[in-house]
DNA sequence: GTCATCTATAACCTTTCTGTTATGTACTGG
DNA sequence: CCAGTACATAACAGAAAGGTTATAGATGAC
């Protein structure tokens, strides 16, 4: 993932609303008039947060009839997710907070099948590389 | 994790300065002197990002005779780690190279010891709840 | 105490962000 | 085709972000 798409992924989750208009999507698409509703806040606001959402690629949109629905598009979360992976070794023990929570959600999806455990993931890391950052962009 | 924590934490990781001087910290802990070299940058412009970086909880510092020491405080990047797992479910295959890209970091720092498995991180999870994020606030 | 060093703050400027209201545009249904 | 619905864009305003230079403050050495 580049710097910039780094910036511009970061940025838009910066904002509430449009971490509000996140989860709104991922119960659904969603037209305009259906996401400004939840807030005390103009359509035309609405509309500037979905651009910034679209420009970050963390959502799609297609028109129905008049309509144009937005879709959830997490592919970039999981990219933002993978930059964050780069300073796990530091989370050390809060990491393995993290993969409880992963293994915790595992096996409430598994429900009653087959119970999958998640060995290994305890041991602690030492000092690995880090993603080095030195974009240097400038505005 | 407040929704304003999240916001300062992804607004202070949005920027790739910021960024670069968390990889910098990765590799130990430096003062602002150190973080201002690698930058075409006045060194009040640094202290200002250090202070970001600071209110989001991303670094500590500490006196060392006249300098003050920068220190990577990761337990917030956990903290946005666990929110982006919320969408983890959206990931779906994308997920499965995420995991795949723990797991090579796992066997790379377990190096020639006992190599450890990740059995059962594979299978595709269906729909979950999400962080609703109502969080509504305004600026 | 006084000097030297390292960092923070003040004051300022420009650009970007986020909201507003008013208006334009696109698509559909009858 | 024309009226209505749904959304986008324009124009504007205020606040915040991010940089600069100049200067103040804190700390250790002597």
């Amino acid at each position: 993932m580049t710097a910039q798409g780094l910036d511009e992924v970061f940025g838009a989750l910066a904002d509430p609303t449009r971490r509000a208009i996140l989860a709104r999507l991922a119960s659904g698409d969603a037209n305009v008039g259906e996401l400004t509703a939840p807030f005390r806040m103009s359509q035309p606001a609405i509309s500037r947060h979905l651009k910034v959402l679209e420009r970050a690629g963390l959502i799609s949109r297609r028109r129905r009839a008049t309509a144009r629905l937005s879709h959830l598009e997490a592919e970039p979360l999981r990219e933002a997710a993978a930059w964050l992976v780069g300073y796990r070794e530091y989370w050390e023990e809060s990491y393995e907070r993290l993969d409880a929570l992963l293994s915790t959600l595992d096996r409430r999806e598994a429900s009653a099948s087959t119970s999958r455990s998640r060995p290994g993931t305890s041991a602690k890391p030492k000092r690995k590389g880090v993603p080095d950052g030195q974009d240097q962009s400038h505005r």
